[in-house]
RNA sequence: GGCGAGGUAGCUCAGCUGGUUAGAGCGACGGAUUCAUAAUCCGUAGGUCGCGGGUUCAAGUCCCGCUCUCGCUACCA
């Protein structure tokens, strides 16, 4: 019986541009689904854009649209970058859809009737210019720990303190710049407790790579928690039945997306979407995930899953992060790379052989080293690959009208051989392990190029052997055939070209068997291009200006502060300092402890949260500035006695982003700010 | 500081339940070849398997300690 295979990718979310950290997960996604599909079974492949939640609601308001619009633009940007990369999906749909509403309901209410549903009383920031609820990181105020000014209401970013938005001083939203107040409400909670037994189960069964349930063993012993899946109106979301004014957080609907996109295209195209979500289906259903939404994905989802009856997926494939030249993804170091940055300098189907090649099964993070890339890309895929075509199609073109040998001729077995280890590469495919299949492909490849070294089709051209030149080169050609074919789920274009090449109808796993016998082929055409290192450069140096870079992750614009007067800044006594000494802090990663010299104001001890970013004997002598009458603040690793200035960017993931501040030549010690 | 992962040739990585002189690809170097997108083929060099102990007849592979890197996390500018 023929699989029915159902596969999914994490729903990127709305209010971003797609960059090269999603798309490992999609191409990983997208060569094991063209992997099922050239192996003839029934497999879909079915995504949707995450569009709900306040980040969506609050940027379409700045942006003087409404949301519906912001939602659908993104879509279509979306849908076209991973077109772009040949990421190939069956359905891909959107979370704000009607499918979606109804199943989110389904869901959330059965699990209710089951009593997997309470209300607890929570107590939150409200604003009431804006009218709304403030989550926490559309609060902004001074940190109740360390002062730190324009913090969000969660955590302060420059001590990592956490705290509840009520706890901020001076909070203001971060909307229209009000002050927050406290306000209460019912918000309704999934009880996640009542499956542990469940998920106990259901995570140790083989649905998870065990790097995962380590992970999972952590969550339960630490009590699993019940989930707030409730918000307050005004929200970009769907209204929760019979609650009016509330709406489904964000994250609940999201994964109900998989089951929206599969009821859209079911519905479309006369398939049974029972068949594939409820109980009693023999389909297979599979996540590809990041490591970072583990926990909705194997605790939250299948507890919702299985507390209103339907399926439980298959299996939860998880995959770690990307990094790039060993590093995380930055922008000042040009790294961020989005996908549109990216096709504007480079082929897709470069990326997509690069990381087949490091992808594994496992949870590890993954390098795109870019020197290696350029090698990689070069040397196997032009130097190896296709270069099996290029040596030899011309002699068939210019010889023999195209024409391959009518009898397949010997080959020492070498035919025999490829079609062979096609077995162990599809099982290595299936088990997501590419990296070893590129590996295995990669040894074929040379095998050939051996083959044809061996027999010297230039000397037999010479020769005027046309008898075995023709076998030669129609060995030669059947051969990249089959590495083509192998090769097809991770480069589809490639695999098209190659069909043109050898006027067939399609490329498929079983096909290889057979030889390609009488047939004529194209003249060669070029398949792929070299990289070009300078390719790569220019593609840094855009990533790293600023107007290419669209990631508006950022859920607002930081508003600025409100305004003061020169008394209030007068209060500040900023002072000169230099720094004596600095020294690492045992036991505190992003603290160094600086000794100053004020001048006239004396020495003091100050803690700076700028180990990062500098080294101790970077700062040893150099000016910087100092807050000097900011109250000391007893830490867990001494008293510090005034803050040193610094500049970062907000809301930076790159948290070596630090910049001391220091006064101009000519600024001694102690000298006064004003 | 806590938790997790990891440190194997210049680079990217394999090395399963411990067992002959530690492997691959790429790169480098030397040679061959010229059909091919300076591609290909043959060969060479290059590794204290992070450091130090221990268990064992035998350890990259197990145990302990240390160190460094990465991720998450933590009352700490």
């Amino acid at each position: 019986m023929t699989r029915r295979i159902l596969v999914t990718s994490a729903l990127p979310y709305a209010n971003g541009s797609i960059h090269l950290g999603h798309l490992v997960e999609y191409i990983q996604t997208d060569i094991w689904v063209r992997f099922h599909k050239l192996q003839g079974r029934d497999c879909r492949y079915f995504c949707a854009d995450d569009t709900h939640g306040t980040p969506i609601m609050i940027r379409a308001r700045n942006e003087g649209i409404t949301p519906e619009t912001l939602v659908q633009r993104m879509h279509g940007e979306h849908l076209a970058d991973f077109q772009a990369f040949s990421i190939a999906f069956d359905n891909y749909h959107s979370t704000h859809s009607e499918e979606n509403r109804l199943l989110a309901e389904e869901v959330y209410c059965k699990n209710r009737d089951a009593g997997h549903i309470h209300t607890e009383t929570v107590h939150q920031a409200y604003c009431n210019k804006d009218a709304m609820f403030l989550p926490d990181r559309f609060i902004r105020g001074t940190c109740p720990s360390c002062g730190a000014v324009d913090q969000y209401g969660d955590a302060c970013e420059s001590c990592s303190a956490t705290y509840s938005p009520l706890d901020l001083k001076e909070a203001a939203c971060a909307l229209c710049g009000e002050k927050p107040v406290q306000r209460s409400s019912e918000h309704l909670f999934f009880q996640l407790a009542h499956f542990e037994s469940f998920l106990k189960e259901w995570t140790r069964s083989g649905t998870l790579q065990t790097e995962m349930v380590n992970k999972l063993e952590e969550w339960f012993s630490s009590g699993l928690k019940n989930w707030d899946i409730s918000r307050d109106g005004p929200y970009f979301g769907f209204e929760i039945p019979e609650q009016p004014g509330k709406y489904f957080y964000v994250w609940l609907d999201a994964p109900v997306g998989y089951m929206a996109s599969t009821l859209n295209y079911c519905q479309r195209t006369g398939r049974s979407f029972d068949a594939y979500w409820r109980p009693g289906s023999t389909a297979e259903v599979y996540h590809f995930i990041g490591k970072d939404i583990l926990y909705f994905h194997t605790l939250f989802w299948p507890a919702m899953l299985h507390g209103a009856g339907f399926r439980t997926p298959t299996a939860v494939f998880a995959h770690g992060f990307l990094t790039v030249n060993g590093q995380k993804m930055s922008k000042s170091r040009g790294t961020f790379i989005n996908a549109r940055n990216y096709l504007n300098h480079l082929d897709p189907e470069y990326l997509r052989y690069y990381y087949a090649c490091k992808l594994t099964a496992r949870v590890d993070d993954l390098d795109l080293n870019l020197e290696d890339f350029a090698q990689r890309v070069n040397a196997d895929l032009v130097g190896k690959v296709v270069n099996l075509a290029a040596r030899t199609a011309g002699f068939l073109s210019k010889q023999f009208q195209g024409q391959l040998c009518p009898v397949y001729p010997a080959d020492g077995g070498l035919h025999e051989t490829f079609v062979q280890a096609g077995e162990e590469i599809a099982a290595l495919y299936e088990a997501r392990e590419y990296s070893k299949a590129m590996r295995a492909i990669m040894a074929l490849a040379d095998l050939a190029n051996r083959y044809i070294e061996d027999h010297a089709p230039w000397s037999l051209a010479k020769q005027n052997k046309t008898f075995e030149l023709q076998e030669v080169c129609s060995v030669a050609i059947n051969l990249f055939r089959v590495l083509q074919t192998y090769l097809a789920p991770v480069l589809p274009v490639m695999a098209d070209k190659t069909r043109d090449l050898l006027n067939l109808p399609d490329l498929t796993w079983e096909g290889r068997r057979l030889p390609l016998c009488g047939t004529t082929i194209q003249p060669f055409k070029h398949l792929l291009v070299r990289v070009d290192p300078k390719q790569i450069e220019a593609l840094l140096a855009d990533s790293r200006s600023p107007d290419v870079t669209v990631a508006p992750t950022l859920p607002v614009a930081a508003p600025s502060s409100p305004t003061i007067t020169l008394d209030t800044f007068a209060q500040v006594d900023l002072r000169v300092a230099r720094i004596l000494l600095a020294e690492t802090v045992p036991g505190a990663d992003k603290l160094l402890k600086l000794t100053l010299d004020l001048g006239e104001l004396g020495q003091r001890t100050v803690f700076a949260g700028i180990r990062l970013a500098y080294t101790p004997e970077s700062l040893r002598d150099r000016l910087t500035v100092v807050v000097a009458n900011l109250a000391p603040r007893q830490m867990k690793f001494g008293l510090s006695e005034g803050m040193a200035l610094a500049a970062s960017p907000d809301n930076s993931h790159d948290k070596t982003a630090i910049f001391l501040l220091a006064p101009d030549a000519g600024a001694t010690p102690g000298m006064r700010i004003q």
